[in-house]
DNA sequence: CTGCGCATC
DNA sequence: GATGCGCAG
């Protein structure tokens, strides 16, 4: 390793640990006065850190690590690859404190607070693939502000997503996922994409948009289901409900999500990534190894 | 930007 | 019928 690299290396992990601990006072101070207003009110829900549960890849907020990118937003934080021009994953929270009246922008950009000199996915970029621009952070989970529902709809949050996959399988979960909230819980949820090469609606492809975007083969996402309450790892116990599903990026998929159901093991093991990592380690191995049996509707 | 299709609740 | 996922012109 030269000096440069070492010297990367170094500043990449130190970036990578300050991303998580700094996380606490940059996502977690406003919505401490949120809560306060929140308890006095009504002692429910508030908006709590997008990245609560860990950073699964280390992701790094520096342009050097172009294919483990860290962008953190309001709504959401994630981490990005360039080459890609997709996320490796998305991490949010969901409770019925982001949720308002707000109606769908629609207003499909992209994302110009990527770092200058990469390649910005366009709006128009995967017009005519057969492939959806596939939310990871959906529209309908961020509707408290015309600013928080515009920035779902960058295109660093979108993947090249089967019709049927998204618009059926997982617009169901998602639907499942606010019955969750409006029954008085909260969630913390990780989303991502890997491989190459999926079927949409005009057949097989493995990139696309002159192959800046690149069709990912799986999606996969993890959804953390608590009671509402303090912002706080510690709360997810060995009886926290936990639903991990993994998905073929495939049009001919079924439109039912519950059959997709699989462990956070096994997702860590396709990915490479360390999922619920702010979660202690012996309450991981119990609700990682373990598949979700619950309702789906 | 408007209009449209499709699926779900 | 309303909502939510998108698309094309």
């Amino acid at each position: 390793m030269t000096k440069k690299t070492l010297s990367r290396f170094l500043t990449g992990l130190i970036l990578s640990v300050l991303a998580v601990s700094c996380s606490h006072d940059e996502l977690v101070a406003p919505s401490s006065v949120l809560k306060g207003a929140a308890q006095s009110a009504d002692a429910t829900a508030s908006r709590d850190s997008n990245l609560a549960l860990g950073n699964p890849s280390g992701a790094v907020a520096d342009p050097y690590y172009y294919w483990n990118y860290l962008v953190v937003k309001p709504q959401y934080t994630m981490s990005y690859h360039r080459d890609r021009g997709t996320p490796n994953w998305v991490s949010w929270h969901l409770s019925s404190a982001w949720l308002g009246s707000t109606p769908r922008q629609d207003n499909f950009a992209a994302d110009n607070t990527l770092p200058t000199g990469w390649y910005r996915v366009q709006a128009t970029s995967y017009s005519g693939s057969g492939f959806d621009r596939g939310h990871q952070c959906p529209s309908a989970d961020r509707t408290g502000s015309v600013a928080d529902n515009s920035a779902t709809f960058l295109m660093s949050n979108m993947v090249p997503q089967a019709p049927r996959n998204n618009q059926q399988t997982w617009a169901g979960l998602e639907n499942y996922c606010r019955t969750l909230v409006d029954a008085g819980n909260e969630l913390y949820l990780i989303c991502g994409s890997y491989g190459k090469g999926g079927t949409g609606s005009a057949g097989p492809l493995s990139t696309l948009d002159n192959g800046h975007v690149t069709v990912p083969n799986r999606l996969w996402k993890v959804i953390v289901v608590l009671p509402n309450g303090t912002d706080d790892a510690s709360r997810v116990t060995t009886s926290t409900r936990v639903i991990a599903i993994n998905t073929p990026n495939d049009n001919s998929l079924l439109t039912t999500w519950g059959s997709y159901r699989t462990t956070v093991d096994a997702i860590e093991q396709a990915t490479g990534y360390d999922l619920l990592s702010a979660v202690s380690a012996s309450v991981q191995s119990v609700v990682e190894a373990r598949t979700d049996n619950g309702p789906t509707q």
